[in-house]
DNA sequence: CGGTTGATGGTCCGAAACGTACCATACGTG
DNA sequence: CACGTATGGTACGTTTCGGACCATCAACCG
């Protein structure tokens, strides 16, 4: 018996998603989409899909020859258990830590971080909207579609507000 | 020599603002304010300080009687690290975990989900307007208003995205 | 062809953070 | 005064973190 973080559900969905996947697999995916709104560092998408392999969650597979990897799928028991995390759903808060905001609060000069954050956001927000367009190219689900949506509305946010502290 | 980490960093600022503070202060203070976009659990506001008494940036003063509660203030060298802090303006980006956003892109029912997620916005949304009323009467600093104005857009965004999604 | 480089893919591990259960003090109220 | 509740604090086992480092492979160049 282990317990399941948001972690184990990452990856449970996105093993789900690829059918099989390796864990550099899951990193790249991860980067591409989920990770944008729930950060995971890469090291645990090696060290979390041996956890569920262990617990029964998923099934394994190493190659015989060069890298020898790993290729995860899931079991019945992954598959219920996602299917049982999809079907209730959260009233949880999301965490947010940003740095920038963190200076602002404490009277870090409001101009000079302004001139900061700015481009990365809006560098940001170009990134989402040329994944929105990857995803429906690619044919992705309207809640893939949705969520990226999501990202672009808060990053346009974020843009509107470090003008606004520039020119404050 | 230890390093110092942005949980460090939001302990300085607290003390530098409160002039001298207790955990269970830093503790109030973090909930009120920063802790509404750098969350960092209670647990280190008692261990953090004590961490920068032993490396010098504090100095503490303990009650001698009751509860003999550690009272924190700046030492020169915290001010100084502050300060050094402050000054650098920053281009890291936010980090973000939305479990609400998590389960809608692995396929979650989207209605039902929109209507666990909206109200908890809408809630704090109320929360960050009433919060920008008292900091307003109490004085604060224009980059505290600000801050808490940047949660007000991001709550309104998430009020707007989650209706959209109930709606679709 | 051999060698170098850069991208791909992966492991490891000490240090830091987490979170939660639990303990102690104070105080207002009936 | 005793009971409940808010205040205030500690301790500690378990997870996460993050970054340094290692291995494989393909491509291209001299």
């Amino acid at each position: 018996m282990i317990s399941l973080t948001p972690t184990s559900y990452i990856v449970l969905g996105l093993v789900s998603q690829a059918g099989e996947a390796t864990p550099y697999g899951l990193k790249q995916m991860a980067a591409a989409t989920v990770g944008n709104f729930f950060s995971i560092p890469h090291s645990q998408l090696y060290a979390e899909p041996e956890r569920l392999a262990q617990a029964g969650y998923l099934k394994v597979r190493r190659e015989e020859g060069g890298r020898r990897r790993k290729h995860y799928a899931l079991r019945a028991r992954g598959r219920r258990a996602l299917a049982q995390w999809l079907e209730a759903p959260t009233a949880e808060l999301y965490e947010l830590r940003d740095p920038g905001l963190l200076k602002l609060a404490f009277g870090s000069d409001a101009r000079s971080l302004a001139s900061a954050q700015l481009p990365v956001h809006e560098e940001r927000l170009r990134h989402f909207q040329e994944l929105l367009r990857v995803l429906e190219a690619a044919g992705a689900t309207v809640e893939q579609r949705l969520v990226v949506e999501s990202g672009i509305g808060h990053e346009r946010e974020y843009v509107r507000f470090w003008k606004k502290v520039a020119g404050a």
